[in-house]
DNA sequence: AGAACACTTTAACAAAACTTCACACTTCCT
DNA sequence: AGGAAGTGTGAAGTTTTGTTAAAGTGTTCT
């Protein structure tokens, strides 16, 4: 099983290019008992984030180069899950229907409460922890909850059968699974008389999940079935 | 879950443009464990009331530059559900009217005793704070204890069923839910055979929520069943 | 009573998902 | 090398699922 790891301390992924302001947040949330990350480059935290996996993300709106509001699209367009908080120093109409637009999941004004602010991230922390199953094997994501899956941060759109294939390969990352065991999973079958469909949807999952230029994850076993393994 | 937090202390906004009485007032709250904000402006107070997210809003009638009933109007147009009180120095029948025509809850004539004035105030607070959640998503507010949406600001009619299937949507963003799911949730059916109440219902809600020119939330999700989430 | 409204069902249509089939290709064995 | 079995490919055919309009049912209010 390939499932995402429990932390003991949920992570909290800080996106702030002031200095001062990143060091007091990053103070405040290790004594609240989280693991903060904080990161200022944000072209380099959205080629980290999938290996970070926080379970909350807080971005400052104004951000060097590139503008939070985009930071934060990219992210969902990743499949990044969780909660979004964005900082922001102004606060307009304007301002926050473009914050929730760009898939944010709330908003905090600066100068802001200290207490105020953990609390809040109490609560999306807490809904964040309860239903977020992540599958992944290699840069390939599968998310159960939205039904989405992702490859090197772009989104891959499936079908129910695509889906449950591979999240029937996913959940067995290096294991051979046989024909026999991909019907019953995934179709439900005990036994089927002459039919390629495996071949065919394993067909489509490749074209898929594997562009040109790509590794092949989807291996065949000649005689058995298919694994999911890096070449 | 998206739901607003509960403050320790419960907020109150004044709009006073009255410096002296707005001093006054401010004192008065803060003794009695509240937490006010005072507002002269109403213009910047209209866009930053949702940030604000105040238990009980006082306004004066007599403000410059817009009238206390008109802002009164504008904040009830927003979405705003909490009690509203006017601060009003004459009393006639018309005024009156006006005042609860406007969208305000309550008023009251100046000068006032601070004792009556703050037992009523305690009293909408109690009944305010019993019964206010509200989720968002994106630009739409559902707000559970009037049981009103808003999309960008407009207020969006929504039936029983239409209600609870937007807020069964809502409760779980950017999760897929599956028919039966909502079958539970919104009907209370366990199982239902040959009916498409829910693809009929999601069209409702679809034609009132999205509107030409806005992008669409309700994702269908083949074979499963419906999300919220950002195209 | 009947008008207005919310809700449910029906049915036709459209679109997407799924399956099958015929054949091409690859691998492995003698 | 030649052939058999296993697998890949492309396209056609079938079924399922979703959308939409419209009619039917029931409830509430005047």
């Amino acid at each position: 099983m390939n499932t995402v790891v429990v932390e003991s301390h949920p992570c909290i992924l800080v996106i702030e290019s002031d200095t001062n302001l990143a060091e007091k947040m990053s103070l405040d949330l290790r004594e609240s008992g989280y693991d903060p990350v904080v990161a200022s480059d944000p072209k380099l935290c959205l080629t980290q984030v999938d290996q970070i996996k926080p379970n909350l993300v807080i971005i400052d709106r104004m951000l060097v180069g590139d503008s939070g509001l985009s930071v934060c699209e990219k992210m969902r367009g990743q499949g990044i899950v969780a909660p979004i908080l964005m900082l922001m120093a102004k606060d307009t109409v304007e301002d926050r229907v473009a914050c929730l637009e760009s898939g944010a999941d709330d908003y905090f004004i600066k100068p802001y409460r200290t207490e105020d602010f953990l609390e809040r991230l109490r609560l999306y922390i807490k809904s964040d922890m309860e239903n977020n199953e992540q599958l992944r094997f290699s840069d390939l994501i599968l998310d159960l909850g939205s039904r989405r899956a992702f490859r090197d941060g772009r989104e891959i759109e499936l079908t129910m059968k695509e889906f449950e294939l591979l999240k029937c390969l996913i959940e067995h990352p290096r294991d051979v699974l046989t024909r026999e065991q991909i019907l019953e999973q995934v179709w439900g079958y005990d036994f089927m008389g002459e039919s390629n469909v495996i071949e065919v949807y394993i067909r489509y999952l490749r074209l898929k999940i594997e562009h040109e230029g790509e590794k092949r994850l989807i291996q065949t076993v000649r005689g058995v079935g298919y694994v999911l393994r890096e070449p």
